[in-house]
RNA sequence: GCCCAGGUGGCGGAAUUGGCAUACGCGUAAGAUUAAGGAUCUUAUGGGGAAACUCUUGCGGGUUCGAAUCCCGCCCUGGGCACCA
């Protein structure tokens, strides 16, 4: 490996020095040897096996378990090697720590390879699931192997459904019909991804809607604590995540109205009303028609009949196909149609023109809007199609009775002061919103109201890989749920995967027919399994007891663990698991499961890997595949560039020349540990001139403790790199063995086999994992003379070095005496800043 | 359209509180070493200028002794939501 690195060693001038002499024995860095040495090693220890330790701190570190799509993409690498940095540091400071790792086993992936290769899904699974533990192990992870499970193990999903019927009980979950995808050539259910654009994945057919009884959970219910949890609860989660969730839930404040049909157009008389939702009662009087989405169930009861039906029909016809038909891609024209009746103002009595207009959507608030065009932009343009009247009442600023320009060119949409709105003319629209809605509410004609737009959680799949809902549907009894002593609900094997004729689990007999547990008479299961989200929205719980065969997990060893320190995964998930996991929880309280609010204190969402710019893709042909890097740099040199390219929460564009470099720290570190070891063994005389040295280690060991604290990961391994260049700036005999072993021990957590293969080369024999984090002692940072940066008018002119308690005075006097401050200072200084021990600014 | 996050050398990025802009790494150039290549090591490396110096953190203003950082306006990129009543 030529010379040792000591560049200006005294080996310069002595060339008959042994180490200058003899390069050839020195120990080439051999990663493919080391690292699988030192993984057997700590699996042998049991070094990773979390112990519920009352006399230490606990630590729960957790990262997003992985689908196992069959091989490790460089995001898992990434976000892996952060939660290892934590995982490690934490072990270092001596807390009792739980890193656990398991799979994410049910979902589509494992039935289309099925239907596509002929494999069977929980064959796929296993074998994927094999190899990509294999990769994680070559990776050095500190998991405990021992909790390590699969989501589709009975074990776990048994669990699953007790869950479920236990929410059941509660009427936390219930059933409803409502649409899905739906393929009329292969017979089957799509999801959403196996339809976009509106057609079928695999036979291009076009997709309809077809109305199907599906099972959801009652989320709605935990809207507003989830909400006011997101302040209460999640201040150390990104503040992006935050903002998404309580736009997913979506609170909006307001009132829902009454309108009373008017019955005379009908016979016999309708009974019905019509309830709208709006977040301005203040412009109730500005109504002037009323909207209802297409396929609210009024429009055809009232217009049935009437001269209007078929264009009714027609309309409702066009607008569901446009619905299912990415609407998204444009935005399409406001349309509508009159239905052919009328109702009543709640407040006026005037007769009030119902239409269906295709921007009201049926699934927010109660599908149903007032129409006031003078005071909201899409009523205006509808207003405007269809030459309907506009009526204002609402005049911005505070002066009534300000001229109004009938030709309105738009909506006036903000607050202001009501007209012509009976008894609350002259009122702000502020005061009018509450003293309507209060009206409405004193008449029965409504109130004051709140919405959001979270839904309740369809957890319905029609498909085969995942846990099976345990319910039977019986003729005579209707559904059943299966007792808990005929738990677990097992799902079949042997059923045909065709992609056709409905669920490969309608297929199965055996697994269909049952008996009612009730009548016990002739009953045929559910054949839906549950969301796979289901199986990831409490995993974490049972971590801390994976073999626990009486309950879903022990609550003591919960009470131990809980809350999850530290929570690291990507951002897709912010409105979906994460919102999932913390609903669920919530749940499991309220079933007195455990006592617990919130699972998890401290998120961090991980950047993507890029490539090129674009997020790595097999499609875009831009994938870097780990096993070729593990061949050719080993694990520690992975890990490393992952987390020095950039910091942990912005994407990291990949580069190949960039991991060159980590592989150029790491061999740097080897040979200058190795090149002193020996230089010591050869028994050398050292002269020591450390204090630079030993004030930089303490200076080193600051910074890299503060930025581990605070998960800037990339200049933590920036600050180790500078310790390193200064240490190989320096005669390798005159560095102290603290010196080293200091740069062993701050590596430890980033290239942790390396650092373990260093350490014994040190001479030790303990695991870096048991080996406390160093503590650095700010007496020693303090050096006995300053660097005094000096400014002319706020421009750096110079650098002055003065004794470390050198007053202001001083200062100014060395600063002033400097002849490159000098030729900018003329007359006497107007004014001196002095920042004490860092800068002066002279003013002149 | 609304709401978030961001914009710093050739590139990835650094700069805990308003106090030396460009740490660290990559790349590039020259040199040392080598039979040669690779590896390694040394030096240089934001722009302009011979230099003194000067300009520079998306753009334009402002506050301040001092601004990448704070305030106002604008442009661009990424993300979220979106006829949400």
């Amino acid at each position: 490996m030529g010379c040792p690195p000591a560049r200006f060693s005294l080996s310069c001038i002595l060339p008959f020095l042994p180490y200058s002499c003899n390069p050839v024995t020195e120990t080439k860095y051999q990663p493919d040897v080391i690292e699988p040495k030192w993984q057997k090693a700590w699996e042998a220890a049991k070094l990773f096996q979390a112990t519920e330790d009352s006399a230490k701190k606990k630590y729960y570190l957790l990262e997003m378990l992985p689908y196992p799509s069959g091989v490790l993409h460089m995001g898992h690498v990434r976000n892996y090697s952060i939660g290892d940095v934590a995982a490690r540091y934490k072990m270092m400071q001596g807390h009792s720590v739980l890193h656990p790792m398991a799979w994410d086993a049910f979902g589509m992936p494992a039935e289309n390879a099925a239907i596509k290769h002929g494999v069977h899904p929980a064959k796929w699974t296993r074998e994927n699931i094999d190899y990509m533990r294999s990769q994680l192990r070559r990776l050095g992870f500190s998991y405990d192997w021992n909790r390590e499970f699969a989501t589709c193990d009975p074990s776990y999903y048994r669990w699953e459904q007790l869950i479920f019927l236990k929410m059941l009980e509660r009427k936390m979950v219930y059933r409803k019909t409502s649409l899905v995808n739906w393929c009329p050539s292969c017979e089957t259910v799509l999801a959403n991804e196996q339809a976009e654009g509106g057609v079928c994945w695999r036979c291009e057919a076009s997709v309809e809607m077809k109305s199907m009884t599906q099972w959801y959970f009652r989320i709605t219910d935990y809207a507003e604590e989830l909400l006011r949890d997101i302040d209460l609860q999640l201040g150390s989660w990104p503040e992006r995540i935050r903002t998404i969730q309580r736009g997913w839930i979506g609170k909006s404040e307001g009132a829902t109205i009454d309108f009373e049909l008017v019955g005379a157009v009908r016979e016999p008389p309708l009974q019905e009303k019509i309830t709208v939702f709006t977040t301005r009662p203040d412009t109730l009087f500005g109504v002037t028609f009323v909207s209802l989405a297409s396929n609210h169930p009024l429009v055809a009861k009232l217009s049935a009949g009437t001269p209007e039906a078929k264009k009714v029909q027609d309309f409702v016809e066009r607008s569901a196909r446009i619905d299912h038909q990415a609407r998204l891609a444009e935005k399409y024209e406001k349309e509508g149609v009159f239905v052919g009746a009328y109702c009543k103002h709640p407040l006026t009595g005037e007769n009030i023109p119902i239409y269906a207009a295709n921007f009201v959507v049926m699934e927010y608030g109660t599908g149903a809007v007032m129409a006031v065009p003078a005071h909201d932009q899409r009523d205006f343009e509808f207003a405007k199609k269809y030459n309907l009247p506009i009526k204002v009442v609402i005049q911005p600023g505070k002066n009534v009775g300000a001229v109004r320009e009938p030709p309105l060119q738009q909506a006036y949409a903000d607050e202001g002061v009501l007209i012509d709105s009976g008894e609350f003319t002259g009122l702000s629209s502020r005061d009018a919103m509450a003293k309507i809605s209060a009206a409405l509410g004193e008449r029965g004609q409504g109130g004051p109201t709140v919405t959001y737009k979270l839904k309740d959680w369809c957890l319905s799949r029609q498909r085969y890989w995942g846990a099976p809902i345990p319910i039977v549907y019986c003729d005579v009894c209707g559904p059943v749920p299966v007792p808990e002593k005929d738990l677990p609900v097992l799902l079949p094997e042997d059923v045909p995967f065709t992609g056709t004729g409905g669920s490969p689990l309608a297929k199965s007999e055996r697994f269909l027919q049952t008996s009612c547990p009730t009548c016990h008479g002739k009953a045929n299961r559910v054949t839906d399994t549950m969301d796979t989200f289901v199986e990831s929205s409490w995993y974490f719980f049972r971590y801390t007891s994976p073999g626990c065969d009486r309950a879903a997990f022990d609550a003591k060893k919960v009470a131990y663990w809980f809350p999850i320190d530290l929570y690291i995964g990507g951002v897709e998930h912010a409105a979906g698991h994460l919102i999932y996991c913390r609903y669920y929880t919530k749940v499991l309280r309220d079933l007195g499961m455990l006592k617990l609010d919130e699972p998890v204190v401290k998120l961090i969402n991980q950047g993507m890997v890029i490539k090129g710019g674009a997020k790595m893709s097999k499609s875009k042909g831009n994938v870097v595949d780990p096993d070729d890097l593990m061949a050719k740099y080993g694990a520690d040199t992975m890990r490393l560039f992952s987390l020095f390219a950039a910091p942990v929460e912005g994407d990291l564009e990949w580069s190949n020349a960039g991991i060159e470099g980590a592989w150029r720290f790491l061999n740097r570190v080897w040979r200058l540990v190795q090149g002193w070891c020996k230089d010591v063994g050869a028994g050398l005389p050292r002269p020591y001139k450390t204090d630079d040295i030993i004030r930089l280690q303490h200076h080193t060991i600051k910074r890299v403790t503060e930025d581990l604290e605070r998960y800037h990961y990339n200049t933590a391994i920036a600050a180790i790199m500078e310790y390193l260049n200064a240490l190989s700036d320096t005669d390798v005999r005159s560095l102290p063995a603290s010196a080293l072993e200091t740069l062993v021990i701050l590596l430890a957590p980033f290239a942790p086999h390396m650092a373990e293969e260093l350490w014994r080369a040190l001479g030790h024999q303990d695991f870096l994992v048991r080996h406390p984090w160093p503590s650095y002692d700010a007496a020693v940072l303090q050096s006995s003379t300053l660097n005094i940066v000096v400014q002319v008018n706020g421009k750096l002119r110079d650098q002055v070095s003065v004794p470390a308690d050198a007053t202001e005075d001083d200062v100014k006097k060395v600063a002033l005496a400097s002849p490159k401050v000098a030729a900018h200072v003329t007359g006497a200084p107007k004014k001196v800043i002095y920042v004490p021990k860092k800068l002066i600014n002279i003013v002149v």
